[in-house]
RNA sequence: GGCGGCAUAGCCAAGUUGGUAAGGCAGAGGCCUGCAAAGCCUUCAUCCCCCGGUUCGAGUCCGGGUGCCGCCUCCA
């Protein structure tokens, strides 16, 4: 079965044809590094994680580049308002965006280039529009000249002549220095609010423009054509749109082959905002104490192009079928009889899983094949069918299917406290001596403990709660 | 005003080229258990926002309508 994807450009699922298999460009919108992230903004990080990982497992070799904005008007703003350094500011929230990469098993991309460290390769993509006569500058900016580029709005199917007409009843034309309101800035020339942030090149003293960096920096690691670009809706217009109009000018090559966009997320059905208190990072979930595999289920499992809504009854949702699924992994492991006896029933939920995800990455008929799998297996080992060979292929299943989603991994192990085990030790003594009250207080005492007990057939388990 | 998206059980959510509604959570009943927990079984949308149409047959195509949302300005 082919993959699909569902392409911005045609608004259809093509069949996804590298330009030179087995190698994929890819290149994603990466944070702007001025504060943490918000569970938004990591639904689509979670996204092109999982699209990273199954192309990786359909056996392509990427070379995956998320740009990190590092100089931007919210950033310089910013460093005005607090007099913190410009690398001092973004250096703080860009570890700490990596860290919460890291929290939520997000694989790293190849490369994380910062805008400010190709400030010279923007310079010479703005030279070379200009040569091209795709720019006029007004007081010391340099603005791209839309008029030039009669391809615009092919991805955002925007027509340049209503973005006119509906930009001039909005714009108050004198904070504009373009020629039209359109026209966006390649570079921008120094301003006093600025501050300490400039750069002095052959194009004056100032600091590029937002949309350059992606062009520039995508170009540079995957070549003036690439295959895969990615972000959220909202980046659609004008940012990619933009990007496609200076690249293209810039080139005479076609940009991107394919563009995946994906869907906002909401909380409680609302826009996340804060003046509604339905605004979280990832750091106020781990605050309350949720775990952050249920958090990445819960970002994860709703088709990306479709808008997901965010509610602390869905995040116990999936806690609970990440319970499920560590329950199942811990039973396979105690598995302790002997024979394989699990048919092909790992083949099968791997086939359907793999063709889930062909078909645009969906995610839910993906995760709906390994229940699947999960009830069937828990079925034989209820009937002594499975013995441990069996067993043993269920985990590596899991494990393959955990190398694409990473939500069927093992979780922490968590060390039993000796305390712990005493209590069940003098609950087993209890039961054999049939004083069954005695045995109910100490499973209550250790549910207080945080501690749930389960008897099995081979005797006491306990995990945390 | 322009462009676009979405409406499927209490909640989340999937539904290829139309063929007779995945999966998860929650709930109910049962098996198992000393009792539980876990697991398993059964149950949980005669129906997919509404009204027409095409068709042997439509959640799935066409037309109309209602509701919610997004973009057009920084935004994942």
């Amino acid at each position: 079965m082919p993959i699909r994807f569902f392409n911005t450009l045609t608004r259809t699922k093509e069949v996804f044809e590298p330009i030179a298999a087995p190698h994929v460009g890819l290149y994603t919108c990466g944070p702007t590094v001025y504060n943490f992230a918000h569970i938004g903004n990591l639904r689509t990080f979670l996204f092109e994680d999982l699209l990273r990982r199954h192309l990786k497992y359909r056996g392509y070799q990427l070379q995956h580049v998320m740009n990190l904005t590092d100089v931007e008007d919210k950033i310089i703003r910013t460093c005005r308002e607090t007099g913190e350094s410009l690398k001092s500011l973004t250096g703080r929230f860009a570890q700490a965006f990596f860290e919460d990469l890291d929290t939520l098993g997000v694989e790293r991309a190849e490369i994380y280039p910062a805008a400010t460290d190709h400030i010279t390769e923007m310079v010479d993509i703005i030279k070379k529009l200009r040569e091209n006569g795709h720019t006029y500058e007004a007081n010391g900016s340099i603005y791209f000249k839309l008029s030039s580029f009669p391809q615009y709005g092919q991805l955002s199917k925007f027509k340049l002549d209503e973005l006119k007409t509906n930009a001039s009843g909005r714009v108050d034309s004198d904070e504009y220095e373009t020629e039209d309101a359109r026209d966006f800035a390649l570079w921008k020339a120094y301003d006093d609010d600025d501050g300490a942030v400039f750069w002095e090149t052959e194009l004056g003293k100032g600091r590029p423009g937002w949309h350059i960096e992606c062009s520039c920096m995508s170009m540079k690691y995957l070549g003036e054509s690439f295959d895969i670009h990615c972000g959220g809706i909202d980046n659609m217009f004008p940012h990619h749109e933009n990007e496609i109009a200076q690249s293209e000018a810039a080139t005479g090559k076609r940009f991107v082959k394919y563009w995946l966009h994906s869907a906002h997320l909401f909380v409680d059905n609302r826009k996340m905002s804060k003046s509604l208190g339905n605004f979280y990072t990832l750091r106020d979930l781990l605050a309350k104490g949720h775990d952050p595999i249920a958090i990445r289920w819960a970002l994860i499992s709703t088709h990306y192009r479709q808008p997901s809504n965010f509610t602390f009854e869905g995040l116990e949702a999936a806690t609970e079928s990440l319970r499920r699924v560590r329950d199942f992994r811990r039973r396979l492991e105690e598995v302790r009889i002997a024979g394989d006896g699990l048919g092909e029933l790992d083949a099968s939920c791997e086939k359907a899983f793999g063709d889930a995800l062909d078909d645009d990455l969906n995610i839910s008929g993906a995760i709906a094949a390994v229940f699947d799998f999960i009830r069937e297996v828990n079925k034989l080992i209820d009937s002594e069918v499975t013995g441990k060979g069996g067993a043993e292929r269920a985990l590596a299943l899991l494990d393959r299917v955990n190398t694409v989603t990473g939500l069927f991994g093992a979780g922490a192990k968590e060390e039993t406290p000796a305390e712990i085990l005493a209590l069940v030790t003098e609950r087993q003594q209890a039961r054999r001596a049939k004083d069954f009250k005695r045995a109910d207080e100490i499973r209550d005492q250790l549910l207080g403990a945080g501690w749930v007990l389960e008897d099995t057939p081979d005797g006491p388990r306990v995990k945390k709660a």
